[in-house]
DNA sequence: TATTGTTATACTCTATAACTATA
DNA sequence: TATAGTTATAGAGTATAACAATA
């Protein structure tokens, strides 16, 4: 299992490829996640949306009218955890609770046009970061990557 | 943008596959580890280890007498951060701080026999869940999987 | 002066449970 | 009774800054 058991080991790029780690996939995946997120913040700079945030305005853009409990439900979070994040884009002024006629219960969420703009310019920023990031890989190998994700994605029921 | 304007929508699979986050690799990633992580900890069970002090256990297996500061750097964390991990594993008796003679700053860190033992069913356990997890997926897929993480992960310096 | 490990502290993200107002 | 949204609270995981011991 050891795989160098000289003492005071000094790791080689070639070495830390060999450890067990390197063959998981939840290590790979998390730090590929890592780096994409990293990219993903210098792409919207200092004071950008955090990700969850980003990710809750592309979705009432993308579903308009959408309510907090479906959103927690696509964002796979929980409804409590979504309050702040609705809460933070209100203040931003992108995106409002909208009063929904025959259910005092539900505020259907939808975007202002501030918050279409910001969204659009941010999503054209980290789509441009992305495509940078991602040069070295072909377009096939793109889709593969999308696809294989969206594989895994596809198990979470079992 | 709006890919879907009729008020009280409902999602359906191949609408939320269409939505702009779905066409971003980070998104694609989170979403992909969170499923992994979860896997992760039902193959470890309820008081298992958690992903990163499994990670940490693995790597002083792979490296043994690796210091704090070496570890740190492979996981891509802070010193300050391995602290708490480094105690949980020496509290478990999975591992052992080891003074090294000739600099009395550092600390070697060096798996115990239990350790070994724990990581060696941990690891097992761990493979085999990922194995059934990505049995949908052929050899080439997986080694197709692998080779486009570990090429996101080399993007790291840019 | 610089480095290793440590502590104190704070921030982000998330979950659980209980509450409210409605249905 | 059940549901949508909210609040309170706690627990991971991480980072920054400052410190002690040692080099």
């Amino acid at each position: 299992m050891a795989k160098n058991s000289s003492k005071f080991a000094t790791l080689g790029q070639q070495e830390a490829d060999t450890a067990d780690l390197e063959s998981l996939v939840g290590y790979n995946l998390k730090r590929a996640y890592i780096i994409v997120e990293a990219h993903f913040r210098e792409a919207v700079g200092k004071d950008g949306m955090s990700a969850r945030v980003f990710s809750a305005l592309s979705l009432t853009v993308s579903y308009p009218n959408i309510t907090q409990i479906a959103l927690a439900r696509v964002m796979g979070i929980e409804r409590s955890g979504l309050v702040a994040i609705v809460d933070e884009l209100e203040a931003y002024g992108y995106l409002q609770r909208a009063p929904v006629p025959g259910d005092r219960r539900i505020q259907a969420l939808v975007p202002t046009e501030e918050g279409l703009a910001a969204y659009n310019e941010a999503l054209g920023l980290v789509r441009d970061k992305e495509e940078r990031l991602l040069s070295d890989l072909t377009g096939v190998e793109r889709q593969t990557l999308f696809a294989l994700l969206k594989k895994i994605r596809r198990m979470e029921e079992d």
